[in-house]
DNA sequence: TCACATGAAACTGTCGACAGTTATCGCGAT
DNA sequence: ATCGCGATAACTGTCGACAGTTTCATGTGA
């Protein structure tokens, strides 16, 4: 599929700064990979984009650095950029690590959020709930990221980064049919209810607890839906390492 | 200080791949900035940075654009590009999150290093005691990072991606003179050890221990270094995370 | 029918130039 | 002396074009 009949029906690129194509072109092509639109393997020809985009090639070759630099899209040398995907030791990892460092956030941030902070929270959790029935998931998942994005707050800035990072870059493979059943969805408001309270009355122990369960729960139909019967190792290492395996029942065999 | 002033006693770039200058630039001068020879603060002006490197803009730019995302470089439309520092806040999160990584990649790691790997691991400890010794400190540099990075090879590769990262931008703040003392030198040397055998053995739970105990050392001094009396309450909050705090000494003062 | 060479077409990487924006310096007014 | 203001210089962002590389289709031989 080329990226031409790709981007034909869909609305066009919109240059916010004029003064700065590149951003825009960046911050376009990424939301459109990240959101699934632009499928990995889908091949991004510069002539073509350019074309599309009504763009040179110039900004357009910036905008494909950073999201080389972001490992959306490849860089072999005078071969096309194909957009990369992850397969499930990489998404398997990549939960590992979003655990770890959003459990770190949410500890950081227990007990720590200010008045603001917890409202707006608050309003967003509701915004999920409403925006779910609704049947709008794009709203759906710009408040989900918003709330998720409170409880890490005071993370300090580069490990924000990374998570945000991290957590868009799992958004790829949510799937948005593992959000249909309205019971796993009451459950995972809950899960949200519960690292909101636990991070809201500053108690960094449950907050872990709480952030942990949520995203290993993630990660794990994540992984089973792309990986039937996988496993997730990875992920399990990272909750023993959080959970506080005190216990001598070590889990590592050689 | 001007860039061109700083870069003219040293040796130039050297074009790797000819048909890729843009990377070879951006390697070029990452190393730079990593290194601290280029100092932050130090303004990139580009029509000056390509005559002394010998390319047009243009690679120039997508160079600066890979930095940018790595947060090297500052991105202020229509503005000259600034290298960035990190302030004593941004140093102490972005060492409690790479504790938090690495000691998860040890884990990991943990039983699953090849015995090539082994060998090469204990081949770089001893490279870093002779480098050390002969006082090349950009040798043991290189060394130092070949067996940190075994010790969590293990990881996946999106982790191993940002715990390099971490480990670099780190590696900026480390000071020298910090390595001069012998005493310290053995100390640490040790640490590596300890690490080692945890991994090399199995013993996952203790590579978490001594690989964060070794890790929130050069925290503690890095940032001591650069704000005396600060403290590093993230890193101890890591640490708690980490070294089952199992015990309800809570320690989340609002 | 398939493997392989060959040339054309398509694509990537780089360059110099132009347009728009920001910084700088000098001048005058307060 | 200090502040504001304008003209000029310096710099950034974008573009179209050229050179080098890869890809693909076509034809040739076994």
């Amino acid at each position: 599929m080329s990226i031409g009949e790709l981007l034909a029906g869909r609305e066009g690129l919109r240059i916010e700064d004029p003064r700065q194509t590149s951003v825009s072109v960046h911050a376009y092509l990424r939301d459109l990979i990240i959101s699934g639109a632009i499928p990995p393997g889908t091949q991004l020809k510069q002539a073509e984009l350019a074309r599309v985009l009504a763009v040179s090639r110039t900004p357009l070759r910036e905008a494909f650095r950073m999201l080389q630099e972001e490992g959306l899209v490849s860089a072999e040398p005078n071969q096309r950029s194909v957009v990369l995907g992850l397969d499930a030791e990489a998404l398997d990892s990549l939960y590992a690590a979003r655990i770890t460092l959003e459990s770190l956030g949410a500890r950081l941030t227990a007990g720590r959020m200010t008045r603001e902070e917890v409202r707006s929270a608050a309003a967003a959790h509701k915004e999920m709930d409403r925006t779910y029935r609704a049947g709008d998931y794009a709203s759906w998942t710009v408040a989900h990221r918003r709330f998720h994005r409170l409880l890490v707050g005071r993370s300090g800035a580069p490990v924000l980064r990374t998570i945000s990072s991290y957590a868009e870059q799992s958004e790829r493979y949510v799937r948005i049919d593992q959000l249909t059943n309205t019971q796993d969805f009451e459950a995972r408001q809950r899960e949200h209810q519960a690292i909101f309270d636990a991070v809201r009355h500053g108690d960094g122990k449950a907050a872990v607890v709480e952030m942990a369960r949520h995203l290993s729960g993630s990660a794990r139909r994540v992984v089973e839906a792309h990986a039937p019967g996988r496993g997730t190792p990875f992920v399990d290492a990272a909750l023993d390492l959080l959970l506080c395996d005190c216990s001598d029942a070590a889990s590592d065999s050689g």
